[in-house]
DNA sequence: TAAAGTTTCGTAAACGTTTACGGCAAAGTA
DNA sequence: TACTTTGCCGTAAACGTTTACGAAACTTTA
C-alpha cells in the first residue's frame, strides 16, 4: 500500500478507501490505484487488516474426529459455503477431550476468529469458554450434539425420532425381541437415540428389557462385535438389533457372519448414520439418513446471521429419514 | 497485557518478556506477571503477534475434494501433528478448479501461513504463485498429486508400484484379459498408474490392448458402471478390471452384479486407495493401501522442518502394499 | 458575492504485540 | 578507586491496515 501511494502521490488513506470501495475517493484516482495494485499484484494483509476491525474472514470449526465419513461432510458443507463469501476455515479436532476442546477454543478466540462452529464432545457445556466467547462478541454454532440446557444457535438431526423410525419399522418387520447398542450417556445423540428406541417400544407395547441395551465407550465396530456375541448368546437373544452407528453395525454383521446368523432372516439390524459403507455392505444396512452436507451450510449460515445483526437463536432440527435396505426387511415366510 | 503491566507497575515490555520467557527478566517478576495472567485469564492476541512478527502459526491445506476418505484421512494426520505444535490449520477446498487454486493460495498469503500443504488439482504447476510463495518465504509442500517437473517438498504414494502390484497379481491369479478404467490424462497419479499397468503387461509379456482401458471424466462410481457394461458387451471382454479407485470398483461391482457375471471367478476386480467400503464389501475388494494419515503427517514434518531451517528439497515417497482380498483370489479350478 | 453544502483527500492515532537500543543500578575486576 | 561486566528494565518504533476528524477545494444556493 505504500508503494502504491508513494507512486500516485497520494496518502496510504486514499489508497485504502480506493481498494476497499469506500464512498470518500475521486473516481480517477480509484482507477489508478485500483490499477496500480494489479500491476504490482498487491495483496493485502490479512493480518493487519483483522487486527485493526478486530475482525476477521476467519471461522473455526472443532469436530470429534476429522476422519469419521460425517463429520467430514460437515466439514465440507461448512467449508464450501465459507468459501462463497471469501471466508477461511481453521479446523481442528477434540478427539473427545473436553479439555481439548476448549483450550482450542481459547486459541480460536486468540485468533480474532469471526464464530466458532463446535460438535461438542460431552453433553454439558462449559460455562467459562461460552462466557468468553460472548465478551469477545463471537458466535458459536453448535452442531450434531446439543448439550440439554442449550439455548443458543445449533443445528441437529433428530435423532429421537430417527430412532424411533428405526425401531418402529423393526417391529413392523415382525421383530419381537429388539436389542439396541447405544453410545455413552454423556452424549447427548446417544441418549437421544436411546430415549427414541424405548419410546418406539413403549408405543409398541413391548416390554423393556434391560439385558437387550448395552452400552460402548468408544463406538467402535470392535465394541458391536463383543456385545453382539454377547447378545446372541445369552439365554434369550434378539432377533433384531439397532446400533447407534453404522460403525457399531460393521462389527454386528462380523459377529453374525461368524455365528452363521444370516441378516436379516435370523437377526435383522439397522444402522444410524448413513455412512458410505452401509449401502454396499452385503446385504445392504438399513439406516437413519443423516445429511452432513446440509448440516454444515446450515450451520455456516446462522454463523453467517450471527455476526451480520441477528441476535435471536437460531435453531433447526433435520427431520430423520429412514431408508430402508435389505438388512432390515425379512422374507416373508 | 497493558491491564498486567499497569497493575504490577512494570512496562508492557516486561511483560511480553515474562510471558515469552525471554531471559532479560527478573525471577520475581516473571513469577508475578505470569500469576496475574493467569487470573485475568489473558489470552495473547495470535493476530497482534503475528502482524509484529510477520509469522503466523498457521498452517493452510488445500485439498481437491474433503469429503473423499483418502483426503479426509491425510487431513487427520495434518491436524492432529500440527496441534502438537500449537500450529492452526486452515483448510480450503479446490474443487478440482486451478482457478480457485491458485486464488486460495493468494488468500492463505494474505494471512501470513507458515506454510502451506497443496494437493494440486493439474499435474502442471502454477508457476505465478510458486514465486509469490518464494518470495514471502512460505515454503510449499505437495501431497498425493506432484507434478512432474517439480522439484520442492514433497510426499506421495508409489502409484506406478502400486499399480504394478496389482495387475501382476492378476495376472498370477491366472486372468489373462486385464481391463483398466483409470482417471484423466492431467492427474499425476491416474497417469502413474496407468504406466503400471502398462509396464506390468509388459513384463509378462502381454499385449497392451488399447480397447481395454476406459478414461474417466470424474473417476466416479457411475462411470465406473458405464464403462463395465461397455467392456463385458464387447466383442472380446475382459476377465478382469483393474481401477484407478475403489469408487469406480464401486460401479463395476454394481454392473457385474447385474449382468449375473461372479466376481471373482468370472471377473476379478482390484481397486486403488484402501477406502473404508473396500473392505466390507461382498466380496471384500483387493486394493492397495494409501497410508493418508502417515501421508499427513509426513506432509506436516516437512513444513516444519522447511520453516525451521531446511533448504534442501524433502521428499517422501511411501512404497504400495497390495492388500489381497476376496474380488481377486479365483477359485481353484 | 458570500454563505452553505459537497466532494475529495490528508493527519494522526489506533489495533496488541515484539524488539533494537540504551540506561541504570549492582556486582565483579584490576 | 576506576573500570568493565552483568542483570533487569523502560522508551519508542515497528508490523500493515482502518478510521475519526478535519481541511481544503469545488459546487451550489440565495
Amino acid at each position: 500500500m505504500r508503494d502504491i501511494a508513494e507512486k500516485l502521490n497520494v496518502s496510504i488513506t486514499t489508497v485504502s478507501r480506493a481498494l476497499n470501495n469506500k464512498m470518500d475517493v475521486g473516481e480517477k484516482t480509484r482507477k489508478a490505484v485500483l490499477e496500480l495494485a494489479k500491476d504490482l499484484d498487491y495483496s493485502p494483509n490479512a493480518i493487519a487488516s483483522s487486527l485493526r476491525k478486530s475482525k476477521s474472514n476467519v471461522i473455526g470449526i472443532i469436530l470429534p474426529r476429522l476422519e469419521h465419513y460425517f463429520f467430514s461432510t460437515v466439514l465440507k458443507g461448512v467449508v464450501s459455503y465459507a468459501q462463497k463469501d471469501n471466508f477461511i476455515v481453521t479446523v481442528s479436532e477434540s478427539s473427545h477431550n473436553p479439555k481439548k476442546e476448549s483450550d482450542l477454543i481459547g486459541e480460536l478466540i486468540g485468533m480474532n476468529v469471526s464464530g466458532i462452529i463446535l460438535s461438542p464432545c460431552r453433553n454439558e457445556i462449559n460455562l467459562s469458554y461460552l462466557n468468553a466467547l460472548k465478551q469477545n462478541k463471537i458466535p458459536l454454532v453448535l452442531v450434531d450434539r446439543i448439550p440439554t440446557n442449550y439455548h443458543g444457535h445449533y443445528v441437529r438431526l433428530n435423532d429421537y425420532h430417527g430412532a424411533q423410525l428405526a425401531v418402529k419399522h423393526l417391529i413392523q418387520q415382525g421383530y419381537k425381541r429388539i436389542a439396541h447398542i447405544r453410545g455413552h450417556e454423556y452424549s447427548s445423540i446417544a441418549e437421544a437415540r436411546y430415549q427414541g428406541y424405548c419410546q418406539a417400544l413403549k408405543l409398541n407395547d413391548i416390554d423393556y428389557d434391560l439385558s437387550l441395551v448395552k452400552t460402548c465407550e468408544f463406538v467402535s465396530s470392535e465394541e458391536g462385535y463383543y456385545f453382539t456375541k454377547e447378545l446372541m448368546l445369552s439365554p434369550n437373544p434378539p432377533d433384531a438389533i439397532f446400533t447407534v452407528s453404522d460403525e457399531v453395525a460393521l462389527g454386528v454383521y462380523n459377529a453374525l457372519k461368524e455365528m452363521k446368523l444370516h441378516i436379516p432372516n435370523d437377526v435383522g439390524v439397522v444402522g444410524f448414520s448413513n455412512s458410505e459403507v452401509s449401502n454396499y455392505l452385503c446385504p445392504k444396512l438399513t439406516t437413519i439418513d443423516q445429511p452432513g452436507i446440509r448440516i454444515g451450510e446450515m450451520a455456516y449460515e446462522f454463523l453467517r446471521n450471527a455476526f451480520e445483526n441477528n441476535e435471536t437463536a437460531q435453531q433447526k432440527i433435520f427431520e430423520a429419514k429412514l431408508l430402508i435396505r435389505e438388512s432390515s426387511v425379512r422374507a416373508k415366510r
